[in-house]
DNA sequence: AAAAAACGTTTCACTATATGAAACACTGTT
DNA sequence: AACAGTGTTTCATATAGTGAAACGTTTTTT
């Protein structure tokens, strides 16, 4: 009674912050909220957790927490692992590529990106923008030891990235002008470009060249190149990105880079000449 | 109040009905059930739903099903399409891809899977055995237009497919013993083994060969083979399987198909030596 | 153009169900 | 032998889920 839990939702375009569910929307269920705010959990790379742990990080009662956990093994969404603690489970996975959404897209870029990651020898992406960030929604990881790796699904910051920069060039500029309008540009090092004038003629750059390049701005060490995925219309709808150590990734290595990643960028449009 | 919902649930081991909740096990949470019961509807291959629609498939009140699809929507677990119906939604996609189970293995066999697609041109599945099924870790599809495609996360019967039988042939033989007390042997065609000493001995040859035929055993037209993949232990942790229609697959194809799977076998093999 | 059907959504009275502090049983550690 | 750490169960209480019916739109049929 005294120790309420605040839960901050999403409802209707609003942000907001509720003590009670009834505060919220009566048309809401608290349990089924609670169920997946506990799943979230497993972002923070971490892939095992016990009730009492996850209790703590979520803020619920011990015994509720203890209860949705049961309710989720029940399901198979969750399963206990050797030690006898909580990991996601196969019927997430199994619900997981169900979802429709872009599924396309992540089926044609499978061939062509394992191509490109065996020619170049370094990792590649391939990613939409989805809600002002960059979406992965597939890769093909390097062959070799010192390699970036990045979790399919996850999301990352669109300016600071090649795939993102690229992907925001191409795009028709209203869309431009509302990210920047509602992005805030922070520095993850001093390369990256938190003016909005200069990253606006940065794109203009990009879209004059034909790709992007990430030199060290998302992170120190870290080099990408990105070129954007077209649909018949000419409308990009999604990019794909090569990501490699500064050690390895030259200059001069660029245009061989490109070459490389345009026959698979080809490739792809291809297939989804009807996608938009 | 005359018109009661009967609640099918696995827990602790059993399968019981129960008409409320409490019967079941006052642990468990009602609405996490059902909400998890309707995106399971997602499973029937039809990806956009109407709240009637789903209400009438999951056998929930109007009302109800309008909350839980509110209430998903606002966690972006569903999300509503240009029709307005509802589909998955991202937030889905990305919890999925963080289950741990079997990561490594779908990680190593993305490259090796794709350069058997390129190599035989028909489709390659990678699948290990969970629950007495076959479960699909991963695909490359073939080039060609007439091609076999699954699901990524699905289930397959082990009895009447390639993969699934060299699962089980070079399972322990306990195991194997277990399965065919359990599984019931349904006919999908005229080939398919439904006598179990049958199958025993066919497991048998198989184990001796080292590669398993699905000759239309699952389905007519339908002709795959398959080869286990073991850990450092010797021991079957998945398989790799081609699919293609019996137009194509001819018995003179076999020994050549094999080598090309056996290389990619032992690409995915040299990675997972310490996978159990 | 009017009527009917189908849709998602909201209302409201009712009761089933989620809740959490405390107690419990068990395991490994000090 | 005492302790600290688990996950789990209990029970009284109040919150939150429920569904028939009504509502307002949109789409289809007449």
């Amino acid at each position: 009674m005294n120790n309420k839990n605040y839960f901050t939702i999403r409802y209707k375009g609003r942000v907001n912050k509720y003590a009670t569910m009834k505060e919220v929307d009566k048309n809401l269920n608290l349990s089924v909220i609670k169920a997946f705010k506990l799943l979230d959990v497993y972002m923070n790379n971490k892939q095992e957790w016990g009730v009492r742990e996850l209790a703590k990080k979520t803020g619920y009662n011990k015994t509720t927490t203890y209860r949705l956990l049961s309710t989720l093994e029940s399901l198979d969404i969750v399963q206990k692992n050797d030690d006898d603690k909580y990991i996601l489970g196969l019927k997430l996975f199994e619900l997981g590529n169900l979802v429709s959404v872009h599924k396309s897209l992540r089926n044609y870029s499978r061939a062509p990106l394992e191509t490109i990651a065996k020619d170049i020898k370094e990792t590649v992406h391939f990613g939409v923008l989805s809600n002002h960030r960059v979406l992965y929604l597939n890769k093909a990881e390097s062959e070799l030891g010192l390699k970036v790796s990045t979790q399919i699904g996850s999301y990352q910051q669109a300016y600071c990235t090649a795939l993102g920069k690229v992907l925001l060039a191409f795009s028709p500029t209203d869309q431009i002008l509302d990210y920047l309008k509602n992005v805030k540009l922070d520095a993850h090092t001093t390369n990256t470009i938190i003016d909005s004038k200069a990253l606006l003629g940065h794109l203009e750059h990009i879209r004059k060249e034909g790709y992007a390049l990430d030199m060290e701005e998302l992170e120190i060490g870290l080099i990408c190149i990105a070129i954007p995925v077209f649909n018949k219309n000419k409308e990009v709808v999604a990019g794909i990105s090569v990501s490699g150590p500064s050690s390895r990734f030259k200059p001069e290595n660029v245009q061989s880079y490109l070459s490389i990643i345009k026959k698979g960028a080809l490739e792809i449009e291809n297939h989804i000449r009807d996608y938009n």
